[in-house]
DNA sequence: TTTTGTTGTCATTGC
DNA sequence: ACGCAATGACAACAA
């Protein structure tokens, strides 16, 4: 559909490029290419692939040796055997990053060391908490001096000018926003999701999240345009596993790019497929489980909830003043509003179970039973819309908000459609109870009770009434406190309830199998007994007769079988009885 | 659209 | 009397 309308509209070079970035996500869809001048872009294709070819071979040589080398190390370091580090497995990526890294950069990058200090420091905070506001600075600051560093200043294709362009920022906004380029950011979004990025973050909640671009925006360039492939290689699965969580998923993210919008470069940037698988090929696994892994982290229990609610969209714009303050600083967010990441906050929120604020969260709330809580239940939804009116408030006019707002309605009914659903299937059922427990963490948040929902529920009694006591308490927290504590400890019980119930009926079933096999057992005795016995009868009888015939007379005639019989006693002495006391009693 | 399984919640009961 | 566990019943939701 845009191959037709959209080179009408835009006949200069820079606008074609514009296009070209454009018509190359249709062509994921299908759209014909013949549109555009396809011979020229073919051969840098082709050339692209082959140099891409050797350096990656001569780049995994290179990384075989590297790891190798690290491994010995670690061998020689430990006891004999390779041990991980002290840090989680996110640390010992990094630690190969950087080798990996400072292989071939040793020369060129100065700033190596900050930018893998940067990068260490990143895999370690950002798992544990506040990785919105963490890891984004940690980026802005160090990486740029190296990836300018680490450009290879012979490869004509590569130059990497900074420009800002407000015209074509602008130009990409109107695009962006344009109904029919939804599709866009829904393919790109898609694309994520596939491979696993749309792990919600924090960030990727934000509403302001644009304000991380910037600094972010050197990564993504790097990655797609800036970096020749032998580099890109070499952050191949060290890079981009030490800062998957963040960068990965903006490394494709097209809004992303217009912040250094030039039109030479969009060529390069959007035109050579294989740059684009390097990236995201590599990415899945790693970053996949890195994310997953990190998702994991900040929905562990130890993780305070009530700190776990700052990461939300809600208090991003509860008022707190230093989200505030790094937002206000961006409003390039507005473009940002159609990007993948930003476009679903609800949806994402709930896929990992991060606790926040989303429309079908406050419905959910709206709609809680039980006439116990209604007391609470009023009060909450408006302290929610007063810190979501606060926030929004912040940075933007009014209007940017509504619209960012319709944008966001826009995009998230086709996502709810399924698209994004495969990935979140193995966490429905964590995303549910956290989901559920963030209904209480977000009421609890509400009333600005000043405990977390683990301890009101969790703690015992006398703990928890000298923690009620040392707390002046409102009567609408003090019932929202003793509901949270009565549904978490009910909960609990229901699921050991649930339990036993499954456990009993497994031990019934079990027990049922155990006695239907006693009574087959049992059956089959009876039937070889009733046989044994048959056999037996039938060995007497034919004794009988055997013995009575051997019987003679004083005449030295047979007895008559019909006059006599015989019989023995219990201790095995046999007689022959006559029958005619019973001929005689029939007689009678 | 219906069915089925899961989970959270409420009401009740008994300890 | 109070707290709590256990459990049946119901509703919401997802597959």
């Amino acid at each position: 559909m845009m191959d037709i309308e959209l080179p009408k509209m835009h006949p200069s070079q820079q606008d074609m490029d514009l296009i070209d970035i454009l018509w190359r996500q249709d062509v994921d869809l299908g759209a014909g290419r013949e549109v555009f001048d396809f011979s020229y872009r073919q051969k840098e294709v082709e050339l692209r692939l082959q140099r891409e070819k050797e350096e990656e071979k001569q780049q995994q040589r290179q990384r075989e040796q590297e790891k190798a080398l690290l491994a010995q190390l670690q061998l020689d370091e430990e006891t004999g055997e390779f041990v991980p580090r002290s840090a989680p497995l996110t640390q010992d990526t990094v630690t190969s990053a950087q080798i990996t890294q400072n292989g071939p950069f040793a020369e060129l990058d100065g700033d190596a060391m900050s930018f893998d200090e940067c990068m260490q420091l990143l895999a370690e905070t950002f798992p544990l908490d506040e990785p919105a506001e963490s890891a984004p600075p940690c980026l802005d600051t160090s990486v740029p001096p190296s990836t300018d560093l680490m450009m290879p200043p012979d490869i004509p294709t590569c130059t990497h000018n900074p420009l800002l362009p407000g015209s074509l920022d602008q130009a990409w906004m109107e695009l962006l926003a344009l109904p029919e380029l939804q599709c866009l950011n829904m393919q790109m979004q898609e694309s994520l999701d596939m491979d696993g990025f749309m792990k919600p973050s924090a960030e990727a909640q934000d509403p302001n999240y644009s304000q991380y671009l910037p600094g972010m925006d050197h990564l993504s360039l790097v990655q797609t345009e800036v970096c020749p492939p032998e580099y890109i290689n070499t952050y191949d699965g060290s890079f981009n596993t030490m800062v998957s969580p963040n960068l990965s998923q903006m490394s494709l993210n097209v809004p992303d790019v217009k912040a250094e919008f030039r039109p030479e470069e969009f060529n390069e940037m959007f035109y050579p497929e294989m740059e684009v698988k390097v990236n995201s090929g590599p990415l899945v696994p790693d970053g996949g489980n890195m994310v997953s892994q990190l998702a994991e982290i900040s929905s562990n229990p130890p993780v305070n909830p009530m700190d776990l609610q700052s990461f939300s969209p809600g208090s991003f714009s509860s008022g707190k003043p230093e989200p505030k303050a790094e937002f206000q600083d961006s409003d390039s967010g507005l473009s940002l509003d159609s990007s993948p990441q930003v476009s679903s906050p609800g949806k994402s929120l709930n896929g990992d179970g991060s606790f926040g604020f989303s429309d079908s969260d406050s419905e959910e709330m709206d709609d809680s039973p039980g006439g116990m809580e209604s007391d609470y239940t009023e009060i909450f939804p408006l302290v929610y819309l007063n810190d979501a009116a606060q926030g929004s408030l912040s940075s933007k006019p009014l209007s940017d908000q509504q619209e960012m707002k319709v944008k966001n309605q826009k995009i998230e009914p086709a996502e709810a459609n399924g698209h994004s659903k495969p990935p979140f299937t193995k966490d429905k059922q964590k995303k549910r109870s956290e989901t559920r427990l963030s209904r209480d963490e977000q009421r609890a948040k509400a009333l600005q009770i000043p405990f977390t929902v683990d301890k009101i529920i969790n703690l015992p009694v006398d703990d928890f009434n000298e923690m009620m006591s040392k707390h002046e308490l409102s009567e609408a927290q003090l019932a929202l406190v003793r509901d949270i504590r009565r549904r978490g400890k009910n909960k609990v019980a229901a699921q050991n309830c649930r339990k036993r119930k499954m456990e009993n009926i497994v031990g019934l079933e079990y027990e049922l199998d155990s006695l239907k096999e006693d009574k087959e057992r049992l059956m089959k005795e009876k039937s070889e007994r009733s046989s044994s016995l048959r056999e037996m009868k039938q060995q007497l009888s034919t004794l009988y007769h055997e013995v009575f015939s051997m019987l003679r007379d004083e005449h030295g005639k047979p007895f008559s079988p019909n006059e006599y019989s015989l019989q023995h006693t219990a201790d095995g002495t046999v007689f022959l009885v006559p029958r005619l006391k019973k001929i005689l009693v029939k007689n009678n």
